[in-house]
DNA sequence: CTGAAAGCGCTTACAG
DNA sequence: CTGAAAGCGCTTACAG
């Protein structure tokens, strides 16, 4: 390698005599060449370091074997998670994964789709942000026969692939198990509504509710708690009432559980006997506050796997089924100390 | 868009009667078109749903406007702050990002780095796997022509462009801190010797033992202590000595250092009057453990942005020096409980 | 089993 | 300002 050029097959058709064709097919390990040409061609490819232009490759092909992936944020847990899964799987069927992350903002978000689109990615998988409404742009991935898999925080609505958690079972499970601690004023840190996982985890908080005929309290409930200022401050904020909550389910995020947790420990207010916390999410540090923390652990890495294989599935099943698959992930409760008042 | 066929600049150019060339231009908003004729072909290209071909348009200019990156983990804090640091500068750009990830196995990362020759990336953006102590693959990439930014984990004999942490000077910063709250015997918890990050923590160790006339003790330096189980492991070994360590420098990880706390409180011995504790990272867990735990922030968002910048810098000086360029970023000691004796 | 030719969708000298 | 033509590096019918 001294010239500027990089060696193409038509370097090696030449320095063996031989034609472009027969080249690119022993690269491609076709049975229509002759063995030993086969490794001939092979031999001197290794010898000028030859290494194929996927580029030229895929553009004569019509595909990229890429696949993109669009999340809020990148170093988030879950999405950080989610995206080492989707890798290794895709990996190992020889795809690439090109990463965007739309920083919660729907126009950037928009930008990124067309980014893919102009890439040709094979497929698009998918969280929203929490400020996109409107679909136009995810309808567009299909107007371009790009498959689409939404996973998370999906648009409902949207005919698409879609991996999910059983966001609804899981907050009900949770709440559940705060009642059977002997909880009765349980407060619910909301996220934004215009997400749908937020919207089911509440739901999921109303229906334990009044299974077990417990009024539902309009101000124990308090919307946009999401981040481990905002839940710190809703939590100030429920426990200054004159009736304050005994349990909060920070159904947001782990982060708002913590900020929850921090509150009541400079309160003196004791965990979990005066009041039981539960989080979302099973990020790392859970284990190890003090106490530690009750949440709900979404198999992040699974799910990119499941993500990425369903793709591969859907690919090579060609009868098109009328409604998109949906793939529901069980989620786990993680009881620890943080509502466990039986235990004490 | 009812066809399987996406639109091209050839649909366009029919439809409105005019060359390709001339909508090609257009759409690249040349100057050599006349105004109205330019509104015309962007307001059929909107029409029409077009999106242009990236694989054919970097095909023809001969490059990808894309980025490769190879991690060993992306969903380890660290990488996946960087990774967000790059995207956000890349993006700004208008380039984009494959993501590899090396599972700390060297097979893998040389598979990586053949995917990202073929995928013609304009850049590769690499911190080695710890198996990595062949650099063949590393120089197949210079051989190629691609732009190679290794970062915080590097081959130091590879001449390439760098990004580092002054890793060694933060080391002796943080031991240097633990001599001056009086601990006397300061055990290191070491990484892998074949990455030279761990080399140079450990140097930076030695040093500021040597600074202050303070004995090396062999049986107070342990290897390969870089997660929290074996941080656990090693601070059991360290503790049951017959003259145990005071202090405990967790070089390799926070999580290490967590393993040591673990250990330390279920041995109920106190820290930091008894035991005081150092990690590295400033993962976001060790501000809420108790104690706290003293750290060290790498600044890795911005980390990502500077090695971005890097490139886009490189790329546009064109006056190849003879020694690329190493950055070099100072980490910050974060001093909190796990080492305040003086704040008892 | 092998080769000549066309084409994937763009861009860019070149000519006018 | 516009068009015709060549070419980026591959793959794939087609013919033999």
């Amino acid at each position: 390698m001294k010239s500027k050029k990089r060696t193409t097959i038509y370097d090696i058709a030449e320095k063996l005599n031989i034609a472009p064709s027969s080249v690119s097919r022993a690269l491609n390990n076709s049975s229509y060449v002759k063995e030993s040409t086969k490794k001939l061609i092979l031999q001197t490819a290794e010898e000028l370091n030859y290494k194929m232009n996927s580029l030229a490759s895929n553009l004569r092909k019509g595909q990229s074997k890429t696949i993109g992936v669009i999340v809020p944020r990148i170093n988030q847990n879950f999405f950080a998670n989610v995206i080492a899964g989707i890798e290794d799987a895709s990996y190992k069927q020889g795809y690439n994964l090109i990463i965007c992350q739309s920083n919660e903002l729907y126009e950037k978000e928009v930008q990124c789709v067309n980014t893919l689109i102009n890439q040709n990615v094979d497929c698009i998988v998918i969280s929203i942000s929490v400020e996109t409404i409107n679909y136009q742009h995810l309808k567009n991935i299909l107007d371009h026969h790009i498959e689409l898999i939404q996973f998370d925080r999906v648009a409902d609505e949207l005919e698409t692939l879609k991996v999910i958690n059983d966001t609804l079972q899981a907050s009900y499970e949770a709440v559940n198990h705060l009642i059977n601690q002997g909880y009765k004023r349980i407060a619910l840190l909301e996220g934004p509504q215009s997400l749908n996982i937020f919207r089911q985890r509440k739901e999921g908080y109303l229906q334990a509710l009044k299974k077990h005929n417990i009024p539902i309290i309009d101000e124990l409930m308090l919307e946009n708690a999401w981040t481990k200022e905002l839940g710190a401050q809703a939590t100030r904020q429920l426990l200054s009432l004159p009736n304050p909550p005994d349990a909060i389910f920070a159904s947001t995020s782990d982060f708002s559980a913590l900020g929850v947790l921090e509150v009541a420990t400079a309160m003196n207010i004791k965990v979990p006997s005066q009041l039981g916390i539960c989080g979302y999410s099973n990020e790392d540090f859970t284990e190890i506050t003090s106490p530690s923390i009750t949440t709900i652990d979404q198999f992040s890495v699974d799910m990119g796997k499941t993500i990425a294989n369903l793709y591969f599935e859907e690919m090579n099943n060609s009868n098109v089924s009328a409604t998109p698959k949906t793939i529901s992930i069980k989620p786990k409760l993680i009881t620890r100390s943080s509502t466990q008042r039986s235990a004490e």
